[in-house]
DNA sequence: GGGATGCATGTGTACGTTCACACGCACGTT
DNA sequence: AACGTGCGTGTGAACGTACACATGCATCCC
């Protein structure tokens, strides 16, 4: 090929310069950054002449020279544990658009399982990322001893658990969700009420046992012990065919809408009518939940609520302030068909 | 305050640095550099004094300043459109986990609309990040052309979708899929089939109802408008209430699982039986179709392995590979109890 | 009218890392 | 003995930006 101007070479294509806008715009390359940060005093014909520049260059900031400069990677990490999972999923979402509109991008990773080498790991990853705030949605009873061993420095806050930590926490009050499914149950004159629970290490699975067995206490109702499940809809399903071969209950408050819905599924299989013969409640209100078989009474949780909120919450604390003081957000009962009265037996 | 130390202060607390372990090691800080990028022609003596002096200060690279120099951000953008269902949720999680193997880390974002202004700046915000390569999850058919206007100079696959331009999508054979499921449904006798269908500017709608038609076609049966749906339960509801006022059908075909679920509901309220009087089939397989009422027929997609073989593709990409032939993922028709014969009437 | 003040802009430096190159040394070969 | 060769290590740049400071000029006030 004919290559024959070995003067001024027309540079190797790399990416524009804030010098290179700063020479089109025949002014000097600090007076560019002031542009980009929106400095005030800048002349309006000027700040003119270097937006045509740096459009004509289709110039963009190197974000990784402006973090290794400020020291500020305008990172917010996630940690997550069931991203597939309608609640986290959610959240994330509201997250992540919160974070954007905020100038924060997001660097999310996946812990496959709840042990605390993978929590670790995770956090691990993250903080080599340098983050400048983490928000937890991997509702392991783990992961406050992770961030202790770790060391994280960074603001963080967990999300969808409860507990001691409220500092750090955000939660939908999942105790007041479970005692106003268990009421309701209770309020129909049930009496022998089944829980089927989520995984043991999960601090909200604990929390809804929890509220359920309080809620059964002061009613002076009958405690037994939950099963514990997996969230799966085949656990609820495996789970209530061998639960119906007793029968010794006439309602079933389950941890979430996946495993009552399986749970549901087990009734008609053994012929069971909900809520003629069992009443149901779920938890989470998925979008699917009222159109299961029979629409599902569950409890409602804003889950992108509560995204949001830990994302204005550490913001503000990267901001300084001290004060995060927060409520937990209140869930609601949603009343659909798969509860009644309980039946004459 | 008290602040009597005016010579040597201790530093303010920053982070340690590539030169902060060479002199605790006693080495340059290139032998540093060299040991964090595994250079082979290290002294295991040094190495293992380079290692110590890491741990003793817990030293982590910048990840900043490493993207400043290489140029290399080692960043993956995901451009996606509706996180919270099963399917993209779950192709990205493998993603995730696929990409951090590698050494990469996401950055996803969201669209909230599908209109050609919101996908423009979502890939534009990623571009801003200077990924290296890009999967789109958005399987709107207007972000080919964003691509394009955008001059996305990057390898990038957009996933779930179908269409023309294989070179740049890895996608479960959408068509193929539409056509198992009409055919099950011809096979069992059924003449008169509807089909629900997703929002008309997803591609995989389209290719969806592609495939329902042609076999239809094919079996030269009578093809009827479909209806074009949203992806909800909801709408499947509210469109099974409509249709089945005329109920000049026997079968249904709906885009995915959840408005087979809607529908299954509005059948029950209209008194028909699922699949006495109507047959229904689904798309996707998520995981609580197995226990819907009936349990779902469907056609299962393997979401995690497009997931997972989009980063392959695109890290043989970025390592120079031009062969990046790939054949669709092959869908799989799951029978359950939702279809039956066809019914005399 | 001279100093203080404000605005608009420019100059040096630092952030933490990798790359290209140079160096000293112990080999083996001629 | 002189030479190239490989290994292990060190030195000087460069990446693209923001911050601290300096500069020139107009304005203001007493």
């Amino acid at each position: 090929m004919s290559n024959d101007a070995p003067t001024t070479e027309p540079e190797r294509t790399r990416a524009p310069n804030i010098r290179d806008v700063a020479r089109v715009a025949g002014v000097s390359y600090q007076t560019v950054s002031r542009v980009l940060n929106d400095s005030p005093s800048i002349r309006p014909e000027t700040l003119a002449r270097v937006r045509a520049a740096i459009d004509e260059l289709g110039y963009r900031p190197n974000q990784a020279a402006r973090a290794l400069v400020t020291s500020r990677s305008r990172t917010i990490g996630v940690l997550a544990s069931q991203t597939v999972h309608y609640g986290p999923a959610t959240s994330i979402q509201a997250i992540e658009v919160a974070a954007r509109e905020a100038g924060y991008r997001l660097s999310i990773t996946n812990i496959s399982s709840g042990d605390y080498a993978s929590i670790k790991s995770g956090l691990d990853y993250l903080m080599s990322q340098s983050v400048e705030a983490l928000v937890v949605i991997a509702p392991q009873v783990r992961v406050f001893e992770a961030i202790a061993d770790l060391q994280v420095a960074v603001p963080y806050i967990t999300l969808e658990s409860t507990g001691q930590n409220t500092q750090h926490s955000l939660w939908v009050d999942q105790v007041t969700g479970a005692r106003m499914a268990t009421r309701h149950l209770i309020d129909l004159g049930h009496e022998e009420i089944m829980h089927i629970s989520g995984p043991q290490d999960w601090i909200e699975a604990e929390a809804r046992m929890q509220g359920f067995l309080r809620e059964l206490d002061d009613a002076e109702l009958r405690t037994r012990a939950p099963i514990l499940g997996d969230w799966t809809a085949s656990f609820g399903y495996y789970a209530g065919l061998e639960l119906l071969r007793y029968r010794d209950f006439t309602a079933v408050f389950c941890g979430n809408d996946q495993m009552a819905l399986g749970f549901m599924h087990a009734c008609r299989e053994a012929g069971l009518d909900v809520p003629g013969d069992i009443s149901v409640v779920g938890f989470d209100d998925i979008p699917e939940a009222a159109h299961f078989a029979p629409p599902l009474t569950t409890v409602r949780q804003n889950f992108a609520e509560i995204g949001r909120r830990s994302i204005e919450l550490l913001l503000g604390e990267l901001q300084g302030e001290r004060d995060l003081s927060h409520e937990p957000v209140r869930p609601e009962l949603v009343v659909r068909r798969s509860t009644g009265p309980r039946s004459g037996r």
